[in-house]
DNA sequence: TGTACATCAGTGAACGCGCGTTCACTGATGTAC
DNA sequence: TGTACATCAGTGAACGCGCGTTCACTGATGTAC
């Protein structure tokens, strides 16, 4: 890839993280390419659509929620190997403003295997912890409870405090 | 209110329930007022806003849930009493699409008394059952669950095992 | 190292679209007699 | 009961707006010599 292609292809992805995370799923393409300071024609020719760029930025975090949480598979508690990811995976969430689930994300395949990855790491850690919930429904609470916290950005502790009360029936 | 007024006040209302629970904050004046019958004018005649029309809905609902949490007082079993008042409260939020707490009812003071009034009622049953945790936090979890369940609307036990999962750690 | 040029990325005005919203006009309602 | 009329609700074409998206054109890059 060129060089100039490659600079202005990171600019729009850091942009369109910014705006993602102002906006939510209301963010505007032709302003994250304003903010990038590219022509929109530009933002096009490198993400034809919405999902495509969202896909790009997810699948960057989700690689790394991954390699955190295959890390805790060695931490000495187990219970609290799991709090940590579980949390790690909510502050990931919030940051996208709730995205993650919404309509934009339908069926792209990349997502679906990111979706994969972390439901993996996640029944592992379940599983050491001991816990017999389905991994799925464990995951959509977390999500929530980021997604609600992230509606009360004054309130800094409310996510922790969600987390505890949600995960209290956890062994 | 003359009578013809009236009944096209009900169908807008009626309409944009529907449409609300469709298509959630993204729900188009102009389709509600076509799926009504009536034209755009007279939408707004009624409905200043779209706050005001959701603020008609939303304190039809809210009076409901608080007569049935007011009932639940008399219930045998205090915390039996608080769960099935909870799962009401997140039904009514699932008719919403989670709009309940989007951008669009910022400020407006009705909602605020809604929000009173349920706090309230839920402050009673918590007190009564023994719940030590923040009413706004407890409420706050069950918004985001039914928010998230309702992504998922081919699962109909999910909202079900979820509210179960959060609810778990409650005396 | 210097230059010519093919390639491909970037530009941004312009398009069609559906949105929220308005307002001059029409017409139904209900009242006064 | 019947009629005239003032009131006020309903209409819907039209407006401006910002959106996603396109495409003919410009210009930067990197390579071949």
């Amino acid at each position: 890839m060129r060089s100039d292609a490659r600079q202005n292809r990171d600019r729009v992805l850091a942009a369109a993280r910014e705006e993602f995370t102002a906006h939510g799923a209301a963010a505007s393409l032709n302003k994250i390419a304003q903010r990038a300071g590219v022509g929109p024609g530009t933002l096009y020719r490198h993400f034809p659509s919405a999902q495509a760029l969202l896909v790009a930025i997810i699948t960057a975090d989700v690689a790394a929620l991954v390699d955190h949480g295959r890390e805790l598979l060695g931490h000495p508690s187990p219970g609290e190997a799991l709090r940590i990811w579980l949390r790690a995976v909510a502050v990931h969430a919030t940051a996208m403003r709730g995205l993650v689930a919404t309509e934009l994300l339908g069926a792209d395949p990349a997502l679906a295997e990111c979706h994969d990855r972390i439901r993996a790491v996640a029944g592992d850690l379940s599983q050491r912890a001991g816990v017999r919930d389905d991994v799925d429904d464990l995951l959509t609470v977390v999500n929530a409870v980021a997604w609600a916290s992230e509606r009360h950005p004054g309130d800094q502790g409310r996510l922790g405090r969600l987390l505890t009360l949600v995960t209290r029936g956890l062994p």
